[in-house]
DNA sequence: TATTGTATGCTAACACCGTTAGTTTTGTCA
DNA sequence: TGACAAAACTAACGGTGTTAGCATACAATA
């Protein structure tokens, strides 16, 4: 086999193109290798384990995430910095769900650089409220109810458990939203009263 | 072999417990016929694939937490109700983890008891909000916020993202569940004016 | 230019998974 | 007692991730 030099970075593109079009539940390294026109055993010069490529895919997807996040607040303020946050992140999993799946699926909880990945997902949250007048500590669990919203919205809309009822899910989405922003303004008055 | 006359109702009840002990990510058909010492092949004498035994499992996940949630609200109204189903549905999810992802990862695309089932999921909610006015449609969209935050706090919390920042978990939730009731109350007035 | 070393690829195999087909056993009921 | 259905079996297929050991091509060094 004339060989063609494969660098890991390849490797994790590739990955990225077929979870993107074929879907994260039949992606299996076989087929990644069959795509790369090498054998299965051989991706093993280039990453350690499924695992670990799996986690690698989610470093992209969290740092394209962010970027998407921070694009959409640019220049904005309070409520409407907080819409365009979940517009962004909204949009995200709906154009590119398979790639999202993949950050639902990375286990936070071993190594560090998830860690640190955990931070970039928080920042622009952070950025976004910080035209509010909260305490720093108040921010952190605001946060936190933030992704709860977005990613319990997602993930339930995707699995099919919003079909129940014939109202739209946009406007669900709406109210969830504005739910949140009415958190904030109520957090803030606490905050300064 | 001596047989011993399983029927389907065992080999649930066995795969509900070793998903339980185990977890749900190390499940399958060959240790649970191992625990039933009985070879995998003859699993298939009462259940039609691993797909069909997950979705039985997820059925009897979803009673038993409608069930903890009826018994939780009973007696109680307005946000002493939404308080007591809130702290049900995340006392489930923390006491029998393996059991409520069992919920989460249904497609409750496919068939129609599933979609069934989808309805023993809203009941809870749908009652506890009984005691605001609310028009129907709203119930229909707050019920969905709700179980976005729910879904979404417990999951990330699940998965570790909720490590970043010193501040106590408890209190994030507490703040969650106080901008669900705040959302209500802002419906109603609404609904009323 | 020749050699050596490393990175990249290969083959073969292992242990696991869900699943099917075909066969034997067992218990029950007529 | 004989027949039949249910419950178990064996053997196999195609799929998965993964490892060990071997070949080969390329790049740097003598």
């Amino acid at each position: 086999m004339a060989r063609q030099g494969l660098t890991r970075s390849d490797i994790i593109a590739a990955a990225i193109e077929m979870i993107e079009s074929e879907g994260l539940h039949s992606f299996s390294l076989r087929e990644l290798a069959d795509r790369l026109h090498i054998k299965a055993a051989s991706l093993y010069n280039h990453i350690k384990s499924s695992d670990e490529l799996h986690t690698e895919i989610g470093y992209y997807a969290i740092s394209e995430l962010k970027k998407a996040q921070l694009a959409a607040i640019a220049g904005k303020e309070r409520s409407e910095a907080i819409e365009a946050l979940a517009d962004a992140y909204y949009r995200f999993g709906k154009d590119r769900p398979e790639i999202y799946k993949v950050i639902l699926s990375l286990p936070m909880v071993k190594n560090d650089a998830i860690h640190s990945a955990g931070f970039d997902i928080v920042e622009p949250i952070m950025t976004a409220m910080a035209g509010y007048h909260l305490t720093r500590e108040q921010m952190m669990h605001l946060q936190r109810v933030f992704r709860s919203i977005m990613h319990g919205f997602l993930s339930q809309e995707e699995a099919g458990c919003f079909r129940q009822f014939p109202v739209d899910v946009a406007d669900s989405y709406r109210i969830a939203v504005r739910g949140f922003i009415l958190l904030l303004e109520n957090s803030e008055k606490e905050a300064r009263g």
